[in-house]
DNA sequence: CACCATCCTATACGAAAGGATAGGCGACTA
DNA sequence: TAGTCGCCTATCCTTTCGTATAGGATGGTG
């Protein structure tokens, strides 16, 4: 069985490729970029398996991957990657990828993983898919003061102004201005927008 | 490779233990319960892997499945089933299960999963992980009248009784109506609230 | 220091929401 | 036919929300 790995990290790209010949005893072709990649998939012909990190010199989105599927007469092209969230993952396997590699996972799982992809299959780790996604620092954390997030969380719940701001230990009319507020940053109109937003967000 | 097929569907059982021969090269022993699985597997010695109908004669929830995995010394056991929705699986998969089936899948991608499975790894078919629950007929639908429904759209939208009232063809008064009794219903104390309890059944 | 941002409070007013009660209408059923 | 139920409308009233405007307290910064 003949793989592709591409990734601009060379020490990645190193341990990868060994562990998969000597465990898995596949031949392994090794480049750095998406250039020199799609370079050897047409002089190589297609490989059984391509593994394109998702961050490295000339990988542009989901496009190049597609391409890279293409290139290699359909057979499957897998996403690796340190850094890149859920979402990624999702829209890669609804473009067609044959899998999604997260840097973190085992080594052992690795190879079963390749094979299992080998074999014409959808791969991503079941707990990395299922994660809720702690979202990296909520956007939205950033952009609200300490106070505004707390009303928020009392919206979230259903309260009124009133109990938010027993609960704060706060003036009714305090609460109001931070709703205002809050929902001037949310973009949202009102309150129940404003919960529904946060909800979206996965936050509380 | 041995494998244990329980399931009390004949002919589920019949034809994937007999694809999983012809195709796969596997053993497979087959019961009709979980009572005469849990006797194979104290006489037959541990399984490669176990497949368990979640819902067959004898299972009863996640304690079974469990119960099972330590019978077959935690060698892969994983679930079967035609019906059962995300939650299960996802909650099956925490209790350790190996993987889950869904009937309806290929049989080709059976048997991946299977070798995948007796890998050591957890499997579940990546697109019925993904989906968004369409929760079967969602348990509030049933409760609130048609207008309800629709009036908890507008809500989830953070929509104005005015402007609810202007997308339906009816007057103000009679969307609060819906509001009120829609309420109720939800045991929320105001629109927010039901929005959010709509939010979180994974409405809308 | 003055300046600015954030947070808190106050007063006031119009808009929206929430609650109660009552009645009309169509459909279904005993 | 009368009774029931879901749906729609109406009136009345109270509470809550949303907005505006103004001012005080604090803490950091040039």
């Amino acid at each position: 069985m003949r793989i592709l790995i591409a990734d601009d990290h060379e020490l990645v790209r190193d341990t990868i490729s060994a562990f998969l010949e000597r465990e898995g005893g596949f031949e392994v072709t090794k480049t750095e970029d998406y250039f020199s990649a799609a370079e050897a998939i047409k002089k190589k012909g297609p490989f059984d398996l391509v593994l394109l990190d998702y961050s490295m010199p000339g990988m542009d989105g989901l496009g190049t991957l597609t391409a890279a599927k293409e290139l290699n007469r359909d057979k499957p092209v897998a996403l690796i990657s340190g850094a890149a969230d859920k979402q990624v993952a999702q829209d890669a396997l609804a473009a067609g990828a044959a899998g999604f590699l997260p840097k973190s996972m085992a080594a052992k799982s690795l190879i079963s993983a390749v094979k299992f992809m080998i074999m014409g299959e959808q791969y991503a780790p079941l707990d990395f898919m299922t994660a809720e996604d702690p979202n990296l620092d909520h956007p939205l954390k950033s952009k609200l003061s300490e106070r505004e997030f707390q009303v928020l969380e009392g919206l979230c719940k259903g309260q009124s102004n009133k109990e938010i701001a027993r609960d704060l230990d706060l003036q009714e009319v305090t609460i109001k201005l931070h709703v205002k507020t809050l929902c001037r940053k949310l973009e949202a109109k009102n309150r129940t927008q404003a919960a529904m937003i946060a909800k979206e967000e996965g936050l509380f």
